[in-house]
RNA sequence: GGCCUCGUAGUUCAAUGGAUAGAAUAGGAGUUUCCUAAACUCUAGAUGCAGGUUCGAUUCCUGCCGAGGCUACCA
């Protein structure tokens, strides 16, 4: 089981999404690759105080303001409530403190906060209002989210919510007191002492006996294995809940789940601006739709630039325009080893030169024009009557024969950018092949047949590479 | 303060203890009567600092310097 994406429904996806997701669908395909039966799973974080806070801030300044009315995007919308919420926050909070209030006690006491905390109130009691403005807001949102899934090329098996999550993991809490491995504060708290392993002590349920995020993943932990009894299970999760996690499987192995074994954490580096971190709540975030509109028009001016698709119609190149910018993005995102902080500059950071998704995308739409003209001039496939072959042909061989063991290496690392710089190793070495040896032209046919059929097996393997990237390989571009 | 990551060409990334530390990009010089120049060739350029382990260290250990994260009865 491989859960990714998982976003809080009180803004739209952004550029670190883009690497979760992209992280996520990649690890997927490559465990599938290398035999496993995979199911891509998410939790959707709809429900706590961050998402009152754009409902309240709706109620107050939304005017009944819908998508269609707004025309914009559901998530889009809901992200400028939340927006909002914070500048009226700190505005609330300067006068209050402007009037001697202390600044602990402002953030405290700010009259919106106060209501976002007696919306949640109202949310978890039930209150039909509430819940009803919570529904339609995330339907908005919902709606929003799969125009860009879909956009983005990627898929779930099943969504978990965590308004029906929440209150999981009680049980365990009564299982873990029984056998020892929890303990009751005299307040009623109840802690998990996880110091003798070098952690620290950890809450699992307040004193008023409700729950917080790691009961809550406890009890979803068991759901999810009764709902697919998984040999493993991969979390594609940011690494600033690295405490998080290393506790959360710490508990589970106390508490004698054996699947514990199979759980890991994917955690992959935050994707830094030059300005430094992004944050939602300041607006200095690359918006995930907009970043891939941007790579789409970059595409289509290169296209057009470079004048090579006489003959497609308007949707063949819209197509491709599309193919080609997710790919660069794409490319962009995986290549880097997951585990590492990364840096984006909105300048200068996504060509289609070098090492990068169109380079290979290209390579194969080469090889493809090969392959067709091989096709028309009808050249025998037999080739076993070769013996002595060019560097760059070896050089070839030797390259795709690695493909299996690189999909293992990257199934067994968790790293689609194993695969990543595999395919542009490939690709590198092909356009050296390709440049330097002539596959039709002042040569023995058995030559011919010998390098046409290498080329098949280079655009195979590059287009499978790719799409366990999530990369489609067009044929012309 | 404690704990966890990470410091490699100007820049963005590679390198599971092994050979001359690889690419890309930016810079310099070239390649197109010939299969797609989104390509290819040549050139210059880097392991934060100080120790240690080892036949051998970008990789393991210690210290220092620097960057980031975690350290909520938030999620």
């Amino acid at each position: 089981m491989v859960e990714y994406s998982s976003p809080n429904t009180n803004k739209p996806l952004h550029l670190g999404h883009l690497r979760n997701n992209f992280i996520g669908y990649s690890t997927a395909e490559i465990l599938k690759a290398s035999g496993y039966e995979v199911r891509k799973v998410q939790i959707i974080n709809d429900r706590g105080i961050h998402i009152c806070k754009s409902m309240v801030a709706y109620e107050k300044y939304g005017n009944g303001e819908t998508p269609e009315s707004a025309n914009l995007k559901g998530d889009h919308l809901i992200g400028k409530y939340y927006v909002r919420f914070d500048q009226e926050y700190k505005k609330e909070i300067e006068s209050l403190t402007a009037n001697g209030t202390s600044p602990d006690q402002a953030k405290k006491e700010a009259p919106i906060l106060v209501e976002a905390q007696e919306t949640l109130k109202k949310w978890e009691g039930g209150d039909p209002e509430t819940v009803g403005l919570w529904k339609k807001m995330n339907g908005w949102v919902y709606d929003g989210f799969n125009t860009t899934y879909e956009k983005m090329g990627v898929d779930f098996d099943k969504f978990y919510y965590e308004s029906d999550t929440y209150l999981l993991g009680k049980d365990l809490i009564e299982e873990g007191i029984a056998s020892g491995v929890f303990y009751k504060n005299d307040d009623g708290s109840v802690w998990v002492d996880l110091e003798s392993d070098g952690l620290d002590k950890k809450l699992l349920l307040r004193s008023d006996g409700t729950a917080v995020y790691m009961t809550q993943d406890l009890g979803t932990a068991d759901m999810r294995h009764q709902d697919y009894p998984f040999e493993k299970s991969i979390y594609v999760v940011g690494n600033e809940q690295d405490y998080h996690f290393k506790v959360l499987f710490l508990i589970l192995k106390k508490l004698g789940r054996k699947y514990a074994e199979g759980l890991y954490h994917l955690s992959y580096g935050m994707v830094d601006l030059p300005s430094g971190k992004m944050k939602s709540r300041e607006g200095t975030v690359v918006d995930a739709d907009e970043l891939i509109d941007e790579m789409r028009d970059k595409a289509e001016s290169k296209t057009k630039e470079l004048g090579k698709i006489e003959g497609f119609d308007r949707e063949q190149a819209q197509a491709l325009y599309h193919t080609l910018g997710l790919g660069a993005l794409k490319y962009y995102l995986l290549k880097v080893d997951p585990k590492k902080r990364m840096l984006f500059n909105p300048e200068e950071s996504i060509e289609f030169q070098g090492n990068t998704g169109p380079f290979i995308q290209y390579t194969h739409s080469r090889i493809s024009a090969i392959i067709r003209r091989a096709n028309e001039s009808d050249i025998p496939t037999d080739i076993s009557n070769n013996s002595d072959l060019e560097t760059q042909e070896l050089e070839l061989i030797r390259l795709l024969v690695q493909y299996p063991e690189k999909i293992y290496e990257a199934a067994e690392n968790y790293a689609p950018s194993v695969i990543a710089q595999y395919v542009y190793d490939l690709a590198k070495e092909y356009n050296r092949f390709y440049t330097e040896l002539s596959i039709f032209g002042d040569v023995d046919r058995k030559i011919t047949s010998l390098r046409v059929v290498l080329s098949i097996q280079v655009a195979n393997v590059l287009k499978k590479g790719l799409a366990l990237l999530g990369v489609k390989a067009p044929e012309r571009m």
